[in-house]
Formats: structure tokens, sequence, C-alpha cells
DNA sequence: TAAAAAATACCTTTTACGGGGTATTTTAAT
DNA sequence: ATTAAAATACCCCGTAAAAGGTATTTTTTA
């Protein structure tokens, strides 16, 4: 069996060095590519045809998410492996649904990182441990979040003031629209988030939104 | 040709005497129900099928609102003007989409009241010059505000800043998330909301999603 | 290579919002 | 008629956001 292409790109040349000098004392892996950017892996990607792209996903110009909507379009059976110091569930999501088959945090030890080369490279998939709980967690509150038939729904009045607050209404002025206090604005704006347990307006509005309560 | 038959709905009694009294004066107006309520005025509207009816938007139980959808439905002939203390667009809005054949204040003059009256008895409408005036302001925002060609589109980190926003991240987080300064993320929102002339990151966020920038 | 744009970061002040409650009146439901 | 829910209004406090700027560095564009 060949050994495992894989081409890197990271923006900083200490971390490319590193990770180079450990994938080069494998048997199974091969190193055909070292890029800086990911506009140079990407112009670079059909001449080194590799098996796996391990792209850093915070790099100027063609950012890491980018870069793999690209690869995986074009050549997609090039498999990614996102690597980041980001634990934020947002990027993670984004990789995930751009394609990556990995999503490896930057402090990942050697050994990690080679058993997910690896498992990629057979059509696995490797995420490191907290990524995987991120996302479950990320999706049950999600499933929790969209429609919800058991969450109370707005009163007529929560609603009335819930547009207002959707058309950049301040309190004040919402006050002064439905002839009422500005406090009473506030009591109901409180009770909204509180019964939908948002945080602020600007996830109830869209909770608001994605249940067709406006 | 017969005497315009007009029905009354208000919560406040005084008021619907007030009415009364004046449209009772005219050869041409018969007053066919007076209501203090939009309930008893919808129970009752296919017994009186009125050509006319004059409908308070705030009241309890049955709003004017919903009052007008439910006659508008059942009984696209009846016309009906709405009578309000607001001069909010929300509910002018509300009512001209409802299909209301004319919006009056509720401190409107008796011979503008008749006027209006008469008006829409013809098939026409009349609305309040307020009303017209607050009308055509708000078409003309919604116009510049919906997808505007010109408007300068956000950079790729105000867009990241933006869906972690629509996420309710607070600035610290989004900072935390991106690895930035907080500052940072002020200056990216601050840039946005002057871009775009939005107030406030609600509006923004119906502005990105409405722009399909998100 | 130079210019423009984007990204970054900081400062101050003001305003608005969120979070913690309680209480009374009005309206709707039973 | 009674109870429950909704609507109203108030209080206090702390923090977040918005608004007003300036400045430097990095990246992109021409």
């Amino acid at each position: 069996m060949g050994k495992i292409k894989i081409i890197l790109a990271d923006d900083h040349q200490i971390l490319l060095d590193g990770l180079s000098s450990i994938l080069e004392l494998q048997e199974d892996i091969c190193v055909a590519g070292i890029y800086t950017n990911g506009l140079a892996m990407y112009a670079d990607i059909k001449n080194t045809m590799p098996c796996i792209a391990l792209v850093d996903i915070n790099m100027p110009g063609l950012n890491g998410h980018e870069l793999t909507l690209k690869i995986k379009k074009e050549f997609p059976e090039i498999k990614v492996i996102a690597l980041s110091m980001f634990d934020d569930i947002t990027h993670i999501m984004q990789l995930i649904k751009a394609g990556a088959s990995g999503y490896l945090f930057k402090n990942t030890n050697n050994d990690e990182l080679l058993k997910a080369i690896r498992a990629v490279a057979d059509g696995g998939t490797w995420f490191s441990a907290g990524v995987t709980d991120k996302v479950a967690a990320f999706i049950k509150a999600e499933k929790s979040r969209q429609y919800d038939p058991v969450a109370p729904a707005l009163t007529g009045r929560e609603l009335e003031i819930l547009k207002l607050v959707a058309m950049e209404y301040s309190n004040a002025k919402i006050a002064d629209s439905l002839f009422i206090s500005e406090r009473t604005v506030e009591t109901h704006r409180k009770n909204m988030l509180r019964k939908t347990n948002h945080k602020n307006m600007v996830g109830l509005l869209k909770y608001a939104f994605d249940n067709h309560l406006l």
C-alpha cells in the first residue's frame, strides 16, 4: 500500500516546520507540499493531488473554511483535516458542513495527530474529543430551540412589542407608540426572554421568525 | 339612494354616544348597531349587514385588527374604517393590510369623519392626513432598506461577527471565539451599523437576512 | 510598489438593556 | 362567581451596547 500523501497549510512557518518534521518521520506518510497560505495550497493542489489536506482554518486571504469548500467542490476525493486554535462551535460546524473529515486543535498531541491522519486516510473521520462533545451539545440545543411546540406562545401584546423591537424601536418609542409605560415594555421584554430562554432580543426575534410567530 | 348603514364598535361608551349622536343627525346615514367590543359586533354583523363598520382598533377581546380581518374575510363587501388613538405606523400598516378602507384618529373633527364615511361608502378610501404621510414615509424607508444593491457589502470578518451576534454571543464571547480584542469586536459592530444605517444589531441582522448575507 | 481597504485596538461618554424582583388592575377562562 | 392569566407599572442595580472618535498594522487591490 502506498504512503499517505499529505499537504499542509498554515500561516505560521514554525508550526509548519514542526508538523513537517513529525510527519516526515513516519514510514507511511509523505509530505507533498507545504504552504503558508490557502491560495498557494489551492493553486498547487492539482499538481500534488494529495490524499489529505491539513489546513489551518485561520489564514489570511483564503481561510480554512473557504479553502475547504473549494477543495471539496473540485476534488471531493481529497480529504480535509481542519486545524484550529478555536474550540468555537461556529467554526466547527462550518468546517464539518464544508466537508472536513477531521477537526483538530493546534495543541493536539503528536499521537492523536497521527491517529487522525491515518483514520481519515482510511476513509474515517477524526474529531478531537472536545469537538464531538461540542457538536452534540450544539445539535441538541438547536433541536430544542427550533420549532418547539411545547414552548409557551407569546401573548398578543408581547408579539406587538416584539414587532416594534424588530423595527429597531427603543423601549421609550415602543411605549409611546402603544400608549403604555416604558416600564411595561421592559417587563414584557423580560417576560418574553424568560419564557423562551433567550439572552437578548436578537435571539428572541430569531426564535419568533423560526416559529412563525412574526 | 338608500342611507349609509353603519355599525360602531368601541370599548368607550362615551365615544360611542358621541359618534352616534353626530351620525344620527345625518339624513343619509343610519346607525344600525352599537357595540362595546369586537366580539359583539362580529357576532351580530350578519344580522346588520352594514355598508360600513367603524371600529376602534384597541379593544379587549377581539381588537380592531383581528375584527377587521374576520369581517373582510367573511364579508368582503363590508367596508371598515379604523378608529385609533395611535399614529403608529405598525397599526396603520396592519389595518391597511387587513383591508381597511379608512383610518381615522379619535381626535378627527366631525366634518372629516362625515367626509370619510361618505367617501368610503362611495367606494373610496379615507385616511387622515397624518396617516397618508406616515404610510408614504414608511414605504419609502422600507424600499430603501430592502435589498439594496448599492449598499456596501459587509466584509468577511464583519459577517463572521454578525453570525455570532445572531447566536446571542456577547462582545466578550465573540472576542474570545475569534481570538481578537473586545474593542475590535466593538469597532466592527459600529462599522456595520454605520455602513448600513441601522440603530442596533436587531435591525442589522434583519438587513443581513433580507439581503441574504447570512 | 503604492494606495486603498480591512482589521485591529484603544479611549470616553451616554444610553439602553438585561436581570433581580414586587404589586395591582384588567381581562379571559373555567 | 371565582380563578388564572395577561397587562400594567414600579423599584434597584450592573453591565452591555451604542455612539463619538483616533491610530497603527496588515492585507488586498490597482
